[in-house]
DNA sequence: TCTTGACCTGGAGCGCGCTCCAGATACGAG
DNA sequence: CTCGTATCTGGAGCGCGCTCCAGGTCAAGA
């Protein structure tokens, strides 16, 4: 099974190596599995779960909500707990798009007027 | 002419007084007029205009992104200098939707699935 | 007049999300 | 075997956006 060094996962994932630790470290991913003399292989799957990851922290979710998320999902519980989370994180983000859209109308208003 | 107290300001503004300051320090308002005894006093003007400032910090836009916005609608500015700031700031706003949303379809399938 | 509470200033402190560093270890090329 | 580069660890440092604090001033009510 073909797997990456973290310097190659770090440039797919498009973060830093120190990210990826970090967020190792907190718990968001991993643990990565580790070679005969501890350097760690990243799989396509941690790359697959990586991915994840930074698709949230890009929407602008936090550490601690992505704690929770992985919580979620990687433990034993029930579905409709499950989906009950997973229905107030979306809720909150489709906040955050209603915040911008507002932001939005308001740059459309100067450019009208100055346009 | 009626205004308002830094409390009052800061809480029909839903912010901190503590907030209103750091933004005038900053730049972003003001500077608030001052009654006889150096306390701010807030216009509705004045209002409005932290209305804007809060709104795009809702929407996520830094300190420093929001400090270019004063400087160009306040300065004299060529119109389509203006005007090719605002969209700029737009179409990174637009990305951010962009952002979320794909964070959204990500709920969205995990919800079907467990749902 | 006295008390009480809102407000003032400058500056320190804090939580977040990385980012960087020192010193040590692993490994591939020559 | 040697060299150079990549990686390891724990921990310090940093920029952002507030938030809090000390010590003092102002203002309205009893």
């Amino acid at each position: 099974m073909t797997t990456l060094a973290p310097a190659a996962a770090a440039d797919r994932a498009g973060v830093s190596i120190d990210t990826l630790r970090y967020y190792e470290r907190e718990g968001l991913i991993g643990p990565i599995r580790r070679s005969a003399g501890g350097r760690r292989e990243y799989t396509e799957d941690d790359l697959f779960w990586i991915g994840l990851i930074t698709c949230f922290r890009e929407a602008g979710l936090g550490i601690a909500d992505l704690r929770g998320f992985v919580a979620i999902l990687r433990a034993e519980h029930p579905p409709q707990e499950r989906v009950a989370f997973l229905r107030e994180r979306r809720a909150a983000l489709e906040q955050r798009v209603a915040a911008l859209c507002r932001a939005m109308e308001v740059l459309d208003e100067k450019i009208a007027y100055y346009g």
